[in-house]
DNA sequence: CGATCAAATCGAACCGGTTCGACTGCGGGT
DNA sequence: ACCCGCAGTCGAACCGGTTCGATTTGATCG
């Protein structure tokens, strides 16, 4: 069951076994069928504790995943199912760390995955402009990659949605539709504050995007869940009823949007429009379907375990970064503006 | 950085280092003072490979994640999230199998994790009656806990969701309300081919209320997207156009279900009941709200993990189960069955 | 025909922990 | 006074791979 085994039954050096598995020197091709049959006979993989040991190399990828009794969006959880195929693609494993639950939890997990050298990188997703974690590895140089970016994005590798250009993007659309006065539907308060980057550039974006258009634009915080949804509706209205189109980047809350515009009397889209930015199995499963701009969530984890396997392999190149720009898919959620008289004041 | 740095810098041997950390041996205090301000000092965390390789224990254990590309709900989410930090709470760490894309993918996901001895035990979820995964663990001996539960459930360790009874609650809740002819939307035909459990019991529960409580009941298969929801309320309401309620277990098809209600001029919950099972944040997100048995999802995470730990540390223990049974949270998408002048043909 | 070199293989050291057996003092029982 | 046992510590072996240097053999070249 371990390699002196093999050895021991093929008729050579445990060395030479080793050489025979990694191809790191030649080996005779009879010498090599004869260790490939007791190998496959018996079945053997080799230790990965004792390969990591020596070899000082894990293959495994370390990966920060949200708390539970958080919401996770479909976005969220397609870059997680894509991470471990794309990894797996490459004989990588991809082992989760508890995001700390409490903020000063100590033996936070990403960091304790990194100190007992239980990975040979990190992907890092819910990026902060100002971010902690990132900091921390880059000053260990510990090999990383982020979905979403940092303040000061030039020094890391990563893969990221543009936000501003996506938000931009539903603005200009719903212009062109002859929409006027627009809101727009952010993340949490909680996020917000604590700088979540996607958070403040939809923020930028809509400002440039309304003022570029000339449309009035009043963006709205929102937290993760259908209620904040509905009491986000009220909000929008009271403070100006004249509004006939949202963009959204929260997901979680649209339910809530959905129901607070019912609510309200607004029929979607004859009497509101709602565009989005949202996983695109997620915008077709909703009624009505949402226009939104299509995150490629698969795509993005691909690449973000192809950077990190390059950085592995070659330290020294340069960064590499992917802004992606989906879009927007057009779907049952948005229509002309309503005329101003049909709009109750 | 490793342990024998630590023993020379305290002026002791790298064993005594090592009894210091575990304990397994009687250290003086001032020595194991001495030894922790080292440790301190230097931020010393033990390389786990090393102390995987010596022990035999990785302290990880492996999870087997569905595939990229089909629909994640929820309850998935919410059972990965809360196993990771379950584990965590113990000293675990969870390390993602992918699941075979491939049917005949040879080096299989879980498979590899034990063959290589990178985890310590295994949590499989979307467990089949009659799965190979489970078929294959049992057999080697390696110790896992599923998350559903094959068809002879005695001799494995597992926590589920009592489908039969959930269903069966569903369907008496409708029938209370007095509706006579009710529709289960099952999960896809190509799932409940394959043998999966929450399938199955599904059907069974369903057929057997029906029985008890002198309804007619029509079970449907279904895919796990919004396309198929649509169809299969056209399906249902062609085969009987008197169904006046429906039971879903596809969290999936939920979207579309809707939709083909709306498109087929049956409002809910006037002319039409829905109810189902699902994470109860999810239900209380969508339009309307459903009434929904909610999947304690985050428990059923811990459980798992408190299961798998306890047949690590005494592997001869009986095997221990969990069947939860939660009640039914009424919504706003049941009500009284329309009088059935009120149903058009 | 001897020097040179590459292919093929072996033995030993090493990675960084854990654990077992042995050794040293020292206090208690008789 | 002597033996026993235990607290406390050390040295060495071991876990299962990888990798370096050395050795043997056979072919190539001048």
């Amino acid at each position: 069951m371990n390699i002196g085994e093999i050895a021991r039954l093929a008729g050579v050096s445990r060395s030479t076994v080793s050489y025979a598995l990694s191809g790191k020197r030649p080996i005779s091709p009879e010498t090599r069928a004869r260790i490939q049959a007791v190998i496959d006979e018996l079945d053997y993989q080799p230790s990965a504790a004792a390969r990591a040991l020596s070899s000082g190399r894990t293959r495994t990828l370390g990966l920060v995943f949200p708390p539970a009794g958080s919401h996770y969006t479909d976005m969220q959880l397609d870059f997680i199912g894509s991470l471990v195929e794309a990894a797996a693609g490459f004989g990588y494993d991809v082992l989760l760390a508890a995001a700390a639950a409490a903020a000063g939890d100590g033996r936070q997990g990403l960091r304790r995955l990194v100190a007992e050298r239980r990975v040979d990188g990190a992907v890092l997703m819910e990026i902060r402009l100002d971010d902690a974690r990132v900091d921390h590895l880059a000053a260990a140089g510990f090999p990383f990659v982020t979905i979403g970016r940092v303040g000061a994005p030039e020094r890391t590798r990563w893969v990221d949605l543009d936000y501003t250009a996506l938000v931009g993007s539903c603005v200009s659309h719903l212009a062109q539709l002859g929409h006027r006065r627009i809101a727009l539907v952010n993340r949490s308060e909680r996020l917000f504050r604590a700088g979540y980057e996607s958070a403040h550039r939809s923020l930028t974006g809509f400002q440039d995007a309304c003022a570029e258009h000339g449309v009035i634009g009043t963006a709205h915080l929102c937290g993760d869940d259908a209620a904040s949804g509905e009491d986000a509706i009220d909000r929008i209205l009271a403070a100006d009823p004249g509004t006939t189109a949202l963009v959204t980047v929260n997901e979680a809350a649209l339910g809530g949007l959905y129901r607070g515009l019912a609510a309200h009397g607004r029929r979607i889209p004859r009497d509101f429009s709602v565009a989005g930015i949202a996983a695109g199995r997620w915008a077709a499963a909703v009624t009505p379907q949402l226009t939104a701009a299509d995150v490629p969530a698969v795509e993005m984890g691909r690449v973000a375990v192809e950077l990190l396997l390059e950085l592995l392999a070659t330290p020294d190149a340069p960064p590499r970064h992917f802004l992606l720009n989906p879009p927007v898919s057009l779907r049952a959620s948005t229509g002309p503006a309503p005329a101003p008289a049909d709009v109750a004041g």
